[in-house]
DNA sequence: ACGTTTTGTGAAACACGGCTAACTTTTAGG
DNA sequence: CCTAAAAGTTAGCCGTGTTTCACAAAACGT
């Protein structure tokens, strides 16, 4: 089953969040992306089934092929957030907006685009934000 | 009520199809967006419901309301359909991932990026795509 | 003018992704 | 320990935007 945008952002956030805080619960998953926290349990479940995340107890983390997804995401996010905040945008509306555009592009479509534009692919630190 | 992305598409293709051929038909938004003609039925009443379209026996057109939205989709179609394509991105996938670029960004911050990005705001001549 | 084909609509269903509310389980303080 | 708070799950609902299927209405060829 393919991934979609919300699936995207849930790796994404769950990447953010472990290299934030090392163990990652769902709660903080949904206080990070602002959805409840029944909304994350229906999330990682449909997630785990298909690979992209594991369960413990107290804790969900990214199996590789989620951890993939997730570090591009981010990568994404970076590239969008960093380019629209170079053309003047909020760090703010920068940051809401970009959360879309990362969702759009093939990996292919990406790269190219990135290499155009010659931002190099240096992320981002991870900080609160 | 706010307009969705669908919504905005479906704006655009009606605009894009009335430059081509003048009159537009549910059945040409159908064929041209790649849903049934019972999506449009659908789409096209709370377009209208909202202004953003009117329906005559065999035809819908833009209203003014309408026809801002959907110039305004179709300039940042080309814009970004134009920036992928100069990346090296072959013109039908630019097109695809161009058209989910377009609803990701605010009036203003479009014209951040277009401003620093240095792309003139001619948008390409319409035609079969 | 008639019948066929094309076009448009309406009803019912589905997928998705969110929500609330109620419940269970876990954690942690006293 | 034991209880209260925090975290997680489950069930059910909603809105959006699709689909299919059946039907209505219009257009068109002969």
């Amino acid at each position: 089953m393919a991934l979609r945008e919300s699936g995207e952002d849930y790796l994404e956030s769950i990447y953010v969040l472990s290299e934030r805080q090392g163990i990652v619960r769902s709660i903080d998953v949904a206080e990070y992306l602002g959805v409840t926290k029944a909304s994350v349990s229906k999330a990682m479940t449909t997630l785990e089934s298909n690979g992209y995340v594991e369960m413990g107890k107290r804790d969900v983390h990214l199996t590789e092929r989620g951890l993939e997804v997730a570090r591009q995401m981010w990568e994404r996010h970076c590239f969008f957030v960093g380019l629209l905040e170079d053309a003047g945008v909020s760090a703010e509306v920068a940051s809401q907006e970009g959360c879309h555009m990362e969702h759009c592009l093939s990996e292919e479509s990406f790269e190219k685009l990135r290499a155009m534009l010659g931002r190099d692919g240096a992320s981002a630190p991870i900080m609160t934000d």
